[in-house]
DNA sequence: TCAGATTGCGCAATCG
DNA sequence: TCGATTGCGCAATCTG
């Protein structure tokens, strides 16, 4: 059922030591063909592209409208994560390759806090389930902005057409008090009213 | 960016999102009720609830505000799928039953589909790869319609304050026709003399 | 009945 | 370290 992508081991690894991509990934994941559309992901770091696709209104636009007409199409096979229990094809190959010898030697030891991470384990039932909460109030939380966004465009569709009417109305009674007063002679010579024309 | 334009495209984004006027009201705060308000949810059917939270954008955020709060909590084991081979329970058994016999009976094949759902089979992963292209695609749409939404917004506000502005110029130079004319007597007093106010 | 479209959910990676 | 986000795949369901 869980589609386990990367191997226990090399998560450990690379959530305990995150390695600047930019630095030691000199990626260039051979932009041959068929994976070249991923590639084209991959060279932006998550942190790049999040940034893009969260704060930068016309920067997500731009990323989306690049991925928008392929991203729906299959994945290439090399990107995809092998079978749950075959060996797992890194996403980002390049980073563990370099050290991968070092960090699975039998000298490294893993950091306390990632010794128990294993499927069977409680500890890893509690993170998943806590990050499964987590995800579940994050995406109700989205849902809302989304259903917020949505009726204030409404409202503000309203109002608009309400103010559009408005300024209808005004400058029509603008046009007929105009006619008036350009019926009505400046006049008012009797009391030399100063009748000063503003307008 | 004309009114037109923005207008036509609200009113393209409006009929793909009907949402009738009253569910606009800010949605009751969910009377409070610790275990209704999950009740509440499997009281609507999916089709229900699907129209709800996609037709109606108000009924999705009443709906979403009693879940809300509660939502994110842990399912309980009873609103969990049952397992994939395990006795589904119809989402909608009013339809179902009424049928059920018929399709159940010994006479009725099950359907070619249905017959080589192995998780092993060809035929299985094809589906899957299907269906996960259908998902990439509906999920960018979506990402696409809700960044749409958020431009549009902004681009309401703004024309927004725009003809609030226009209003306020309009209005006050009413005000100073009005004062005119007011101050000016209907003409002809010479030879008419009745100078009555007209406005 | 069928195939694509939606949607809720869990997982893993990543962000903050 | 831990909650919040996000892309993705799965399964159920909807839709035409």
């Amino acid at each position: 059922m869980s589609d386990s992508r990367v191997s226990s081991v090399i998560q450990e690894w690379a959530s305990s030591y995150p390695v600047p991509a930019q630095t030691l990934a000199p990626p260039t994941p051979a932009p041959s063909g068929s994976t070249s559309q991923l590639a084209q992901m991959d060279l932006l770091s998550y942190s790049q592209s999040a940034a893009l696709l969260r704060g930068g209104g016309g920067g997500e636009d731009r990323v989306s409208e690049q991925m928008m007409g392929l991203s729906y199409l299959p994945y290439a096979a090399s990107c995809l994560s092998s079978g749950p229990g075959g060996p797992q094809t890194l996403t980002r190959p390049c980073v563990f390759f370099c050290f991968q010898d070092f960090f699975l030697s039998p000298t490294f030891r893993a950091p306390a806090t990632k010794r128990s991470i294993t499927k069977d384990s409680a500890e890893y039932r509690l993170r998943r389930e806590r990050n499964n909460i987590a995800v579940r109030k994050s995406r109700d939380k989205a849902r809302r902005r989304i259903l917020l966004t949505q009726q204030r465009a409404l409202q503000l569709q309203e109002e608009n057409q309400k103010l559009q009417i408005r300024i209808g109305q005004l400058t029509q009674e603008l046009d007929t008090l105009k006619h008036i007063l350009s019926q009505r002679p400046l006049q008012g010579p009797v009391e030399g009213g100063s009748a000063g024309s503003s307008i």
